[in-house]
DNA sequence: ACTTTTTTGTGCGTTAACACACGAAAGCTG
DNA sequence: CAGCTTTCGTGTGTTAACGCACAAAAAAGT
């Protein structure tokens, strides 16, 4: 298992390159995990390479919605180093992942110049694709957040399939578990996807991509990590 | 007018400082004014010392949103200064600012660690914000949303007052005028606010933060600015 | 002062998503 | 296979916000 598989790790010199991965170790993170909680400070800092992470914020009343995937092109924990997070990172799909620990990866960072810079590139994007969902959880329907949500989570996932409950997926999206198996019951009808217990196959997905937001689209138009990683996964 | 006001220039060690600052100008930034458009580059990066910047985000079927403010904690453009922009930078309310060419920021960041630093936190922050601003816009009412964007908007602003009409609030919050004009009525109601035509002064402050909703405290618990910057824009 | 434009107040029908409820179906366990 | 649990399908009523329409009030122009 290659680390540069991570986009923010792949690209960099290898004196950083070295830096940073001699001082990791290869974890398997299982699913519903929480990497730290809200009002915790993370302890170590995470580079999927395989599995999916979600941010999860949760409300006081007992709501909680996703709001972000990390998955091969993304970092996880590292903005929850020195201050105490106000969100909670959860493991959406089992996988393996590099983890440096917190104080190595502060210590570190001075001396990264490149890798500072894959950070900063890293949050802006999260920035920017957070805008979009903002405004498209405002405007757009259940059908279609869920359209986009699907699409872009398999994106991060080996196989076009989701393993997951209506009522989860409800709940990570802000949504009641009915519309959501009403909405998937649409598109099943529509044979753009198959749905069994737990279990959802995108089967066409150009058929889901016609009738996607352009919020999804906005999604794929932004820079994304180079397909040389995807062949590395696949190897 | 002192460019230290902008907290990302404060702060930095005197090298940094002059070498950013000597290279900038202070403009005059007016209302409605667009830093750049979608689709665009960015010419220059801002550093709002008064002035206040929306980051919109439009969609094709004309509507639009405003999803973050930037004023004297933020930095405008430099998002946008080698990738064409997915939203636009609308400057909501009048002001100074200091400005720096695209060109000479990318070719000073790399000998400003500490700047480089400065803009990685708040780009974080920003990623921070906008993930609440999700959960919110999902979860609670008009009346809320409208609540906490007010209180948010003050912080920026040297006096409680916002000078706009419920039409343009609405199409800021993506909600339709009659809802804002509903709720701005009960809270001028209960005398936490007094509304006349175009302008909204914010007359019992505590009394709104009684009813703000917990996205309104999560953002207040976010660090910020220190308070002597605030002394410098007052002087 | 009179007209025109902008802004605000208010009513009424529509709709998308919610809350709750309950039964059917699929999967697990003994 | 019988019984239990989880997941999914579907119906009914409720609600928050929407769309439209129009009048009242305030400001701006002539």
């Amino acid at each position: 298992m290659n680390p540069r598989i991570n986009a923010l790790l792949d690209g960099l010199p290898d004196v950083e390159y070295t830096s940073l991965v001699s001082r990791m170790e290869l974890v398997s993170l299982s699913k519903g995990q929480n990497l730290f909680e809200i009002g915790q400070l993370a302890s170590h800092v995470y580079y999927p390479v395989g599995a999916l992470i979600s941010i999860m914020v949760d409300l006081a009343d007992g709501y909680s919605a996703e709001t972000y995937m990390i998955g091969r092109a993304g970092v996880s924990g590292w903005s929850a180093l020195d201050t105490p997070s106000r969100y909670r990172d959860n493991v959406r799909h089992a996988g393996l992942a590099y983890r440096l620990a917190g104080h190595v990866h502060n210590s570190l960072l001075p001396s990264c110049p490149n890798y500072s810079q894959s950070l900063l590139i890293a949050t802006r994007r999260m920035a920017l694709e957070l805008s979009q969902s903002m405004v498209c959880s405002k405007h757009h329907s259940v059908e279609q957040q869920l359209i986009r949500w699907m699409l872009i989570s398999v994106e991060h996932l080996l196989e076009p399939v989701i393993r997951m409950t209506h009522q989860e997926i409800a709940q990570r999206l802000g949504f009641r578990r009915e519309a959501i198996t009403l909405a998937l019951g649409k598109l099943a009808a529509l044979e753009h996807i198959s749905v069994e217990r737990g279990v959802i196959e995108l089967t066409q997905r150009a058929g889901l991509e016609s009738m996607a937001c352009e919020c999804y689209w906005s999604h794929r138009a932004a820079p994304r990590p180079e397909l040389h990683q995807l062949e590395l996964v696949l190897r």
